[in-house]
DNA sequence: ACGGTGGCCGTGAACGTTCACGCTACGGGT
DNA sequence: ACCCGTAGCGTGAACGTTCACGGCCACCGT
């Protein structure tokens, strides 16, 4: 197995620092203060080194320039599936925040990878931090980042590492407000889940409206995906023929039963109006275009990749910071 | 600026493997027979190396490691944005590509970037090879990634490096086909691009359409964005009333001209039938599911990850190999 | 008793870079 | 003439790991 391909002979190894040296009769040093731009070097120096690393195709190791000076910081990112199109949205805040800082992103998919526990432990010796979604118990995480400073988006009940929460009651009770105000009367919660166990965003809407004196009856879909969403969709119009607004449990979701009331003819929002969490550009795709209750993306990113930079730098403890940021309400055409 | 921090005291340097070779008695080679599960080493001595390394929350350094034996290695993976829908199922296909490899994947994104070179340089540094769609010309390119392979994605008229080519003819020739089957008499292409220059998929609709002697007028959008197909699709209802088939640039314009369609209460596909080309998950979302010209992500991936690391590993040469990918008539609901 | 064979473990060297110094030559000031 | 500062460049050392050896001991066979 041949190292790198090198830029002068086949086969050859990779030019070195020294290699680059020795051709410009000069030392390690003063091919170092080329390279990096730093004073002490004469013009005429500086343009022979370039051209004999130039000519001999040489790239400073990443190895061994990260083995001396501390610099070349990498986060990594898990996700479960970047087809999801709640993923790409994070990633993408995600990798603007860490280059803003100067740090490079790793990605990590859980959900093609055949063996999650190994996945997140080869992450973790590729990365100084790890931000994102495993797939892991509170035990096996800690287990396999034994030390790697964590952050948990979304993260529930979980408690090793940091996390950054997600809040929804306040744009809930919004949602809530704007539904009533056009006149719905009959909303119905369109959950995920097991039936009888509402989420917790779903309990949060029954709560809301509960608040302002309306019962709202559920209908459970089995998973936050498209097709049961659609699935969902079929079951709550035969189940209440006079809905007049749905509650999604997620914008995915609602797609699948906007799809639904669309097949069965009905007009959103005329008839129906249909309202989704999240905030996914997707919601944006659609006819109509989504209502949703959105959270910012780039401030969960900058918030979990400045906690883990934090918890890196030894300035934030290792375990039990949390951050939280606010769902908002985002009326578009579909209430 | 404090290096990482450490499991032990807060302010005190991780430990190295000398550290706990010293704590467990044992010698540096012992500590890395422990740790990389090599023969040659007792079995409690190996547990009481890894009770050291624990209590010490030891982990290699990937710098030392990476040094010694050329293993670690990573792809730099560039796209535009990975709010483009298009995008993530690029990365999805690359990153599963790569990890069934062994690589990793460090993610660039050139739309938020404020510097578009130093972006891709400083990529460079971080990978071995570099696949994707950097905005950069062919002689930026060579400047920037002087020496590391690098694999284009829809190379174009791009030369430096290799690429990988989706093609199209033979899928729009089904297409049209397709169109004609059922009955379309009057199909109007959504382009992108320049009026009086149609893109190159754009022409390949023109001209599949042309074999089976129909001819096919082209409006034309300003970009390939969502609003624009809203646009778009809105000039052709205006241009065109009686349009019964509509081919846009892709799936994203095709979700605009949805929309616009959708609102003119124009049935789909009763009235006007419409496809999309890339073969989005997006499409899937909307409704009715749009029939699209779709290339397989995963065999995209594979042959752009093979090719990079067949360079890598001096087996391809540095330029002018490519691979081609044909694109597939995928059948949905909006034809 | 002696050579041989493995199991277990330790020691130098190497990987490629940067940091902290040290050295030389030259120029200007007194 | 002397000293001193500085521009320009070179030399050890260090970063943390693995590889290629080599040493030691116990055990086996003859």
């Amino acid at each position: 197995m041949t190292p790198r391909a090198g830029g002068a002979g086949p086969g050859s190894r990779p030019a070195t620092i020294i290699d680059v040296a020795e051709a410009a009769g000069v030392s390690r040093q003063t091919v170092t203060r080329a390279m990096n731009d730093m004073p002490g070097i004469k013009v005429a120096t500086k343009e022979r080194v370039l051209a004999a690393a130039k000519e001999l195709a040489y790239r400073p190791s990443r190895f061994g320039r990260g083995l001396v000076g501390h610099t070349q910081r990498t986060v990594g990112l898990v996700v479960d599936d970047l087809m999801n199109p709640y993923y790409p949205q994070l990633a993408s805040a995600v990798v603007s925040s860490a280059r803003d800082r100067g740090w490079n992103v790793i990605l990590a998919q859980t959900a093609k990878a055949a063996d999650q526990y190994s996945l997140i432990a080869d992450l973790a010796k590729q990365a100084d931090v790890v931000i994102g979604y495993p797939a892991l118990t509170d035990t096996q995480a800690q287990e396999v980042l034994a030390g790697v400073p964590f952050v948990r988006i979304d993260m529930g009940e979980y408690t090793y590492g940091g996390g950054v929460e997600m809040e929804v009651d306040d744009a809930m009770g919004d949602l809530a407000d704007h539904l009533l105000e056009r006149g719905s009367q009959r909303p119905v919660l369109l959950d995920v889940g097991l039936p009888g166990f509402p989420s917790a965003r779903g309990q949060s809407f029954l709560t809301a409206m509960a608040d302002r004196g309306v019962r709202v009856p559920t209908v459970t879909a089995a998973s936050k995906s498209l097709s049961s969403g659609v699935a969902g969709g079929n079951a709550l119009l035969a189940a209440h023929p006079d809905v007049d607004a749905i509650m999604t449990f997620n914008d995915i979701v609602a797609c699948g039963a906007l799809k639904a009331l669309h097949e069965a003819g009905v007009d959103v929002p005329g008839r129906v109006r249909l309202a989704g969490c999240d905030g996914l550009n997707l919601g944006r795709f659609v006819s109509p275009e989504l209502t949703t209750l959105a959270v910012d993306m780039n401030a969960v990113a900058e918030s979990a990749v400045g906690m883990a930079l934090g918890m890196y730098d030894g300035e934030v403890p290792l375990q039990g910071v949390r951050a939280r940021v606010a769902h908002h309400l985002l009326v578009r055409a579909s209430t």
